[in-house]
DNA sequence: GTGGTCTAGACCACA
DNA sequence: GTGGTCTAGACCACG
């Protein structure tokens, strides 16, 4: 019904979307976003209003703004961003579980829609992000096509709100995705498998373990740090 | 002061809201809501703006308004808005596939997640609703304790993220439930069986057939329609 | 050459001038300032850099906005504004004594040339605020007509400047007002006499003294709280 | 980042102020200001914005750009400024007198808590200023000498407000100065002496005296011109 | 051509 | 008719 509407304020939610994009790696640490004239535009939105969001993802210390040409949205080394969410999970945890659980739901979906209705094309990209990751160099390369390869399972499963909750949950995970495991890029090789093989249980069956290791990694970070 | 102003859609997200109460036949047919007051402080809201979702639903034939003692805001037979799906589903029924899809991606987690969390006391509210739509009678019971057990189970996960998204899904599916199949008792007993064996693989498994049943029923239903 | 552009931002300009009205008394707490249309006309300013004033005054916790009809922005009790001037003159009392001396200045200067220059009509003024302000009850009332005598004097000194640069001191002096002299009524009683008397030197003497004691009364104020 | 921005007035500022350094003789008829670069960062500011300050300046007649080496802003004759005030003056003598009733204010505080506070090292500047200005030669060093006195008693005020207000007041005083009065190296000597003996009252009447000698001698100025 | 500020005006939610 | 939010567009200061 109203399915672009789930009621927070403009700013609040464009802020949310491009925090996502630094989130996945989509703009890098020292990446510049587009022009806040194009942005405005990309979002339907006046300047007036993306600038407040801007200001929001400022203040998080996400991004910095600088003037002149060559001036615009930077995004910082994160620093500050990490310090702050490290500091919430250490103290709640509960947060971060109630999204793995739902990450789980939604992924498994996504590979099991995706084992049954894949396409040519779908295996061809989502082959090509397993690669990369493979060959990544640099925690930036590794982060952005790690979100790449699930965003790419989301697009096979044909759903379009899948694929918007798996953006969205991503979104949400910001710096775990800083650490990612050695084996990340064999696990999304074991599911691609699965999904080239038709096999939807086997395919949902090793997304969910994919996700249950990244979970169980985070917590134990989160009780070293 | 300005803490939750959202700003400009309040009317239609309580309208959205009130929908889903009359679609998970919360409020049957011919049920009566609360005066205004009472609903525009349940939803801290004044009333002007609630009169303006209550206008929505009037004009979309879920609700008719009549004044005067014994008055207040009361369901209708829903041929309104049931003809309007019809027509809708029947021209385009990818959306439907699209809930579907997600509907069984949070059902499936929300299984498997109850299965390895449930309480006793989870435990005892899904078999209760699991009896009480044995012996409905009528549609509307058979409607809401239909749904109720879906939430029950949603509950028993322990993540409040699904069961916002069960909730959520379950509001936007509407009259479909009007049609309930012979055997979704069973299907209930099924699941919270597996549930009850503490085997989240299987329950997670008999909910997507479950609710892969069920959009078959519906998908017949469009058809023949 | 740029009298009125002395380089602040608009809002915080507008807030500066809003603030004095509510440090003068003239909006005392309690009090409603005029709508925001009004005030952004009033100004000749937007209404989105009107807001913008009013949010300044608002963290400062001077005035809260209240909507519907009968709202507006009203201001406080003042406890927020007054507990930080007393830590900030507590810890640097400088300023505090920087404003004064320039206060001697203008306003002695402005007795001066008032005692040179009043009409028939600047005595009636000037004599109406030394009676209310001798049967003034309450601290607001106090405040009011204190600063109205102020004002009165320098506007009949006959210079715009001056006048100006009397109410921008006072607007900084805020809450000290609070705790007035006794014998302020006498002292402005002293003064009209001289300026009655068109005696500049002793006018002017006067008013040095009378914010002398003022001072002297705030720095024990200071070190006592 | 944006701590500093004032918005829109840079330039008109920065040109005011380098109208100071020329009305108060700092920078001399046929003197030469620093570099643009210079000046840019001394104002804190960019070229592009200082360039436009220079251009008001050249508009109005106070200087004249040169390029190539030994290029620069050079300060003119100042003959169309000086026309140009004459006309204003003769037109509307107001603005004149105003500034002059602010000036004894400021200038006479000034004096009077010179008196009371002035120290050792005060008095060697403030005596240096008079020695100079009586063996000045030439209208521009006249001019600056006369100009640093009044500025050295403002120091001796200890007061940053009142300096403040007495190099403001001088920088809009312009030519006027152009027109010492023979007798102005008298005055100064009787104000040092005032505060050398630490007598408030006799300093600001003297300082009064002086200021009120010079606002005549302009008015008589404007009236035969 | 960038970000920074302000304007003018609209519509919404409120009581 | 209030305050709360957003839009569209302008101009300024910047490097």
């Amino acid at each position: 019904m109203n399915s672009d509407a789930r009621g927070q304020q403009m700013p609040a939610r464009i802020a949310a979307e491009l925090r996502t994009l630094i989130h996945t790696g989509t703009v890098p640490p020292g990446g510049r976003f587009q022009g806040e004239r194009e942005l405005a535009q990309e979002f339907s939105v006046s300047r007036a209003t993306l600038r407040q969001a801007l200001k929001v993802l400022q203040e998080e210390g996400y991004i910095e703004v600088r003037r002149g040409p060559y001036g615009g949205a930077f995004v910082t080394s994160l620093g500050a961003p990490l310090t702050a969410w490290k500091e919430q999970m250490a103290s709640d945890f509960a947060p971060m579980d109630d999204l793995f659980d739902f990450r789980v739901g939604v992924e498994m979906a996504a590979a099991r829609f995706a084992a049954e209705r894949r396409t040519d094309e779908d295996i061809v990209r989502m082959r090509e992000s397993t690669e990369r990751l493979a060959t990544a160099v640099g925690r930036e390369q590794l982060r952005l096509h790690d979100a790449r390869f699930h965003e790419c399972v989301a697009e096979a499963s044909g759903s379009s709100r899948l694929l918007n909750m798996v953006r969205e949950v991503r979104g949400e995970l910001f710096l775990p995705v800083d650490f990612l495991r050695d084996d990340d890029t064999q696990d999304h090789s074991d599911i691609l498998g699965a999904i080239i093989d038709s096999n939807p249980d086997l395919a949902s069956q090793r997304m969910m373990e994919h996700i249950e290791h990244t979970r169980e990694q985070l917590r134990k970070l989160v009780r070293t740090a």
